[in-house]
DNA sequence: GTTGTTACCTGTACGC
DNA sequence: TGCGTACAGGTAACAA
C-alpha cells in the first residue's frame, strides 16, 4: 500500500521520464478512477506540457502548463511505463514517446484534474511538524492517519513510528515531550523507508516493477506473535482507528 | 469542530 | 477441487 516513502520513490521516478514530455492522449478505462475530478481528463489534458512532478503526503501532484493533475494510488495503484495493459489498467496516458498507464486493482486510487483534495491536507509528514497538532483526545493512531493534521503517514509508518517512540497506539494527549519524540521518528522512520525504496507488503511495485525492501526492516508491522526486536515479549495485533494495529505490550506504554 | 464508524473494492487466505 | 467467508486499508461520507 503506498504512503509516502512509496509515493516519493515513485515520483523521483516519474520525474526524469514525463518532466517536458507533452500529454498526446488519455484514455479512461474505468470512470471509477476519475469520480473526483471535475473536469473530463481525455478532454483537458491531450496538447498540455508536464511542468514538474511532486509530492504531498500521499498525492501526486503533476503541474502542467496549464493546472495541474492530481493521482491518488489509494490501496493498489501503479504508475508503469511502456507495459501491456492488464484487466486492471484503469487509465492509459500516451505521452511524446511514451505510454503510462495507471493499474490499480482494488480501486481505492483517483485521477483528478486539478488540486482541490491536496488543498485540504495538512503539512507534508517530512516537513517539520508541530508537537502541539498531536495533542488530541482521540486515540494517537488515528490521530497519525489524520491526513488533515498532517499528511503521508498510513498503517504501517503509524505503527512502526508508534513502536520506535514507545507509545502505545491508544494513547490520548500525548505530553508535549512524548508528541516531540513521536515526530522525530515519523521522520526517521519515513527517510530509512525512502532509503529502501519503500515498503512492499501487498503488492506496491514502483514504476519498473520493482519491489521495495523496507518490509524486511519492520519492527512490529506484520509481525504478529513474533518476538519484540527490542525485549523479546509476543508482539500483539489489535484494532485501533478501524485499522489492523501491530504493537509490543511492554515496549509501548501509555 | 472533533471523533468514531461504515462503505467502497477485489485478491488472498482459510476453513469446510 | 470448489465454495463461502473474513480480511487487508486508502479516503469520503455520515452519525453522534
Amino acid at each position: 500500500m503506498p504512503e509516502l516513502p512509496e509515493v516519493e520513490t515513485i515520483v523521483r521516478e516519474l520525474a526524469p521520464r514525463i518532466i517536458g514530455r507533452r500529454i498526446v492522449s488519455v484514455e479512461v478505462l474505468q470512470p471509477r478512477i476519475t469520480r473526483h475530478s471535475t473536469e473530463d481528463i481525455t478532454r483537458v489534458l491531450p496538447g498540455r506540457r508536464i511542468e514538474n512532478v511532486r509530492r504531498h503526503g500521499k498525492f501526486i501532484l503533476i503541474d502542467l502548463d496549464e493546472g495541474a493533475l492530481t493521482i491518488h494510488l489509494g490501496m493498489t495503484g501503479q504508475l508503469l511505463f511502456d507495459t501491456s495493459p492488464t484487466p486492471y489498467t484503469r487509465v492509459m496516458f500516451t505521452l511524446d514517446d511514451t505510454l503510462l498507464l495507471y493499474d490499480d486493482t482494488r480501486m481505492f486510487g483517483a485521477i483528478e484534474f486539478g488540486s482541490a483534495r491536496v488543498a485540504k491536507l495538512g503539512p507534508d509528514a517530512l516537513t517539520e511538524l508541530a508537537p502541539e497538532k498531536l495533542k488530541r483526545k482521540a486515540h494517537i493512531k488515528a490521530v497519525l492517519l489524520n491526513q488533515s493534521v498532517f499528511s503521508g503517514i498510513g498503517n504501517i509508518y503509524a505503527d512502526e513510528a508508534l513502536f520506535r517512540a514507545g507509545i502505545k497506539p491508544t494513547a490520548r494527549n500525548i505530553s508535549r515531550p512524548r508528541a516531540k519524540r513521536l515526530i522525530q521518528v515519523i521522520d526517521e522512520v519515513l527517510r530509512e523507508a525512502i532509503d529502501s525504496r519503500g515498503s512492499s507488503v501487498s503488492d506496491y511495485v514502483d514504476t519498473e516493477g520493482r519491489r521495495g525492501s523496507f518490509q524486511n526492516r519492520h519492527r512490529v508491522y506484520a509481525r504478529e506473535n513474533q518476538p519484540c526486536v527490542t525485549c523479546g515479549t509476543l508482539i500483539r495485533k489489535t484494532v485501533v482507528a478501524g485499522r489492523g494495529t501491530h504493537y509490543c505490550p511492554k515496549c509501548q506504554i501509555r
